[in-house]
DNA sequence: TAATATTCAATTGCTTTCAATTAAATTGCG
DNA sequence: CGCAATTTAATTGAAAGCAATTGAATATTA
């Protein structure tokens, strides 16, 4: 019955340092303002000026129920506007503010913060992020047609 | 300003994996009734028969605002009782019951099946578990070693 | 010993997360 | 064309998860 020891499990682990590292956050968060996922919202806007909600939820890995009351949190902010798409009324268009784009420069050290408290080096760090993504990839890559991406060198 | 790209960002993965993990076990934990919350504080009594409510929330890193209710739950589906301390009155101890003891068997089989679903190699699980750890050791050993932590005022 | 500080579980308030459902718009099919 | 199926965002309900606080018990210290 090993299989059922806590400290054979590769799932807690993962669940565990997931959410500590988001509390590692919080501090540099609530400095500007923006609970954690809010912020990969935002990293996202930062990136590419407006996307739909969809594709923001297919990104990260988030359903509608909670793109939804998130986006409002960030309109409510003034960070972002929603607008319903004019083609397909039913799609909905998140755009950055000029207050969201100015958020950026105070987001800028919140990375720098974050690579410091981890303690894992470069390499170590580069293969964490490539299991990861193994793992983010599904167990099945038939989804796509065929994988398109390589993986990272 | 790369920095702030969602793809250069190590916390984003490993969330989103977080995420998607859980999201697997939903399905076979529903079988016996548990959470996945649930599920990892029933794998610690399979363990240990009992344990403190403080050294519970140690070792899964969740705080007693999460666990008190999670325990609860469990005491009112029968598979756990708590308990006051005796010499100490402020200490809760959580038990596992027979009812609790007899659901390990119909959870034997749900590492069996995680496994399979992910697209990991038994090196590439080995490398992720111990950069894992890494990170949940956290950046400062100082609790354990005694060494002062510099003073921040 | 008495006063103060600390520890512990529980509670409160807020946000996230997801499954399931709903309502509206669009697409596809006969 | 008209009707069914699908897509999309939003909503609802339940469970986490955490920061902050509370209240009670215990420890410390003056």
């Amino acid at each position: 019955m090993d299989i059922l020891k806590l400290e054979n499990q590769l799932c807690f682990p993962l669940y565990a340092a997931s959410r500590e590292l988001v509390k590692q956050y919080t501090p540099h968060l609530d400095k500007i303002g923006l609970t954690y996922t809010q912020y990969i919202v935002m990293l996202v806007l930062w990136e590419q000026d407006q996307i739909g909600a969809k594709q923001l939820g297919e990104l990260l890995h988030l359903d509608s129920g909670t793109i939804t009351p998130v986006v409002k949190k960030l309109e409510q902010k003034g960070f972002v506007v929603r607008h319903r798409g004019v083609e397909d009324e039913r799609t909905m268009t998140v755009m950055l503010t000029e207050s969201g784009e100015a958020l950026k420069k105070q987001a800028a050290d919140i990375p720098v913060h974050m690579a410091t408290c981890l303690n894992l080096n470069v390499k170590e760090a580069s293969t964490l992020y490539r299991l990861l993504y193994k793992i983010l990839q599904g167990p099945d890559d038939d989804r796509k047609s065929g994988r398109r991406r390589s993986a990272t060198p």
